[in-house]
DNA sequence: CACGTCGATGTTAGCGCAATCATCCGCCGG
DNA sequence: CCGGCGGATGATTGCGCTAACATCGACGTG
């Protein structure tokens, strides 16, 4: 079980001053493919179209080389194989937090598709701030992804010309635009804001209330929902920002509704969670939803299908943006003309007790 | 704003093969530090230390440097940077999933230690099985990380041969073991489960049920609460494997309790998403809780407090445990004597509503 | 039997960067 | 004025791997 420094065949030429540095700088300890090659009698390309390419290696030579693999314990070193082969096999991810479940969603759906291919992910987290998403890219940058995908558009002129400057696929997802810096796919926040609006109008709410975030989704999401609801002839709805998306904040949020507003008798709360931490908060205080108050939410998550009643929410797919994205990425990497450049995979309200329902039509 | 192949000075000894050969291969458009050093009138050497070690070069010639970099976007190739330096700079992080929120604190945990050092966690998830951790561990030895940090003990006999194998420090985290491969960070879970059986039984608990999933944590917290109950005189407790852990999962899992041991007046959940999901079905069957049944959780997670009642919980310091790993590898590298080997973070039961309270003794 | 062909394997030359050691220059004391 | 010293900078070499081309032998063909 010796993997020690001096295994027979490994080549040296002769022993002179240069050599004896490599000794020294060689210290790793760790079999390197020469190591392989000379065990197996072969060369050190053989080792390693046996590992990338074995049809090119006879079964014999293969056999040999993966029983010297197996025997010294050998890990090529992605490193230096991407370096020489000027391929690294990474996909960068940038997303503003992958805490929040949806976001995860669609990590994963990007993960399943691209793994297919034997490429990795390697996950960015900017937190929600333009400044540290320059300093992210940088990083990024520096591992040479072959492509990249955005959560979200990007938006700092920096960080679009940085990525423009990488020559790599670009994907921004969850959102729509007309400035795409490459591909786009997502849905239109303004009209999952306006259906909600339109949902909650048509169920008899009279004065709505929009609650959200601060970052630019949450915030087209308000501005389609007041439109809409101006549009139906109801209340202009308010909006009020957010810090988290966690139950508390929404406990707090709702409080903070039926202070300011007391009549209010419906409120859209741009996430899911917000929304089960109004109703929970509706249930502490004795409010009935829905007839009291309706309660609507976004993003379709478990908890909303498990509280009661149910809460009305706006399902957005978000396995399917990452696996989009992927395949887009996938097809550009392959060199296939560009299909659409923005894809818009919309959104679908899904109706639950927490909300009036809707009267049918006549 | 041309970033072409023609910059001046970029060294050319003499147009022969070797070289025309270069200019094919060099095709990936970007600067290189050579690039770099051309432009400021410098060795590339110089840009490097510019980079890595900015005292050991003039404020002068700093300045050339940096303009010539920002001029050039040049971003240096990590690759190429840690093949050359033999410093990767990165930690890999083994998790089984990040989906569950104690886990994704334990990875928030390490990432925030670890990056002030300036350097990176490489996060492999293995989704709870043995076989593809083993799959998962060589693609990460591949990149050569520094040191690595699981959440779970390692028991594949294979993966621990090979992570022994790295010669890498190696932290095994939230759990205990005599068995350890190199570092320990966790707390008994046969403790925590006792912990909560003593607590039940001393609310008046007479008929406990445990509910987990088939993982070895689980199955210690179940060992330890059953053997808790016998000696406190009260029923033997009975298991569940669950498969997942969500709301459906816990409602699940209650009703099959009420079904199979009507009789049952406690319930641990050994996750606070399972018990979640165990209180609003016990709302929704009219099970008066804690007085009819009480539903205890482990992990201390926002839905436990946000509910009503509060469910009571093991609060298990997810993120420390990710902090004291990550503080023991820095320390290991940085060529620290090893302290203590084990490190038990304990826990702590944190009683709400969901339980009887524990009369005061007298 | 000479010759082209094709598949398997080997040789050479980097990929882009940093460790190492050499060099150079200014400055100081004798 | 010389030697020595120390800080800044540079030339060389190689990290571990693979692309590109070279080679070699077996085989079929005219």
């Amino acid at each position: 079980m010796d993997r020690g420094q001096s295994l027979p065949g490994r080549v040296a030429p002769d022993r002179t001053a240069p050599d004896r540095a490599a000794q020294r700088r060689r210290a790793s300890g760790r079999p390197r493919i020469e190591d392989v090659a000379a065990l197996a009698g072969t060369s050190a390309i053989t080792v390693s179209r046996t590992l990338r390419a074995p049809a090119k290696v006879t079964e014999a030579t293969r056999g040999r080389v993966l029983r010297a693999i197996e025997q010294l314990g050998y890990i090529p070193d992605i490193a230096a194989s991407s370096l020489a082969s000027r391929r690294t096999g990474i996909i960068a991810v940038l997303v503003p937090t992958i805490t929040i479940p949806v976001f995860a969603e669609t990590v994963q759906g990007i993960t399943d598709t691209v793994r297919a291919e034997g490429l990795q992910i390697l996950l960015g987290d900017y937190n929600y701030s333009d400044a540290s998403e320059r300093e992210l890219l940088l990083a990024l940058a520096g591992r040479r992804p072959e492509a990249i995908i955005s959560v979200g558009l990007v938006q700092e002129p920096a960080a679009r010309a940085l990525l423009r400057g990488l020559g790599v696929p670009v994907v921004e997802s969850w959102d729509l635009t007309d400035d795409a810096l490459d591909l786009v796919v997502g849905f239109s926040h303004a009209g999952a804001g306006g259906a909600m609006a339109r949902h909650l109008a048509a169920g008899g709410g009279r004065r709505l209330a929009f609650v959200g975030g601060t970052d630019r989704r949450a915030a087209a999401r308000a501005a389609g929902f007041v439109a809409a609801a101006i549009e139906c002839g109801v209340s202009a709805a308010i909006a009020l920002p957010t810090a988290a998306s966690n139950l508390a904040e929404g406990a707090r949020a709702l409080a903070q509704v039926i202070e300011q507003a007391p009549q209010t008798d419906a409120v859209f709360l741009s996430d899911d969670m917000l929304a089960a931490g109004a109703l929970l908060e509706c249930q502490r205080r004795g409010l009935a939803v829905p007839d009291r108050i309706a309660i609507a939410g976004l993003g379709n998550m478990e908890i909303s299908r498990a509280l009661s009643p149910g809460i009305t929410t706006i399902d957005v797919a978000a396995r399917a943006i990452g696996r989009r994205a992927a395949e887009a990425v996938l097809a550009r990497l392959r060199g296939d003309a560009p299909g659409a450049t923005v894809l818009d995979l919309g959104f679908s309200l899904i109706p639950r007790g927490s909300t009036r329902p809707v009267p049918a039509v006549a």
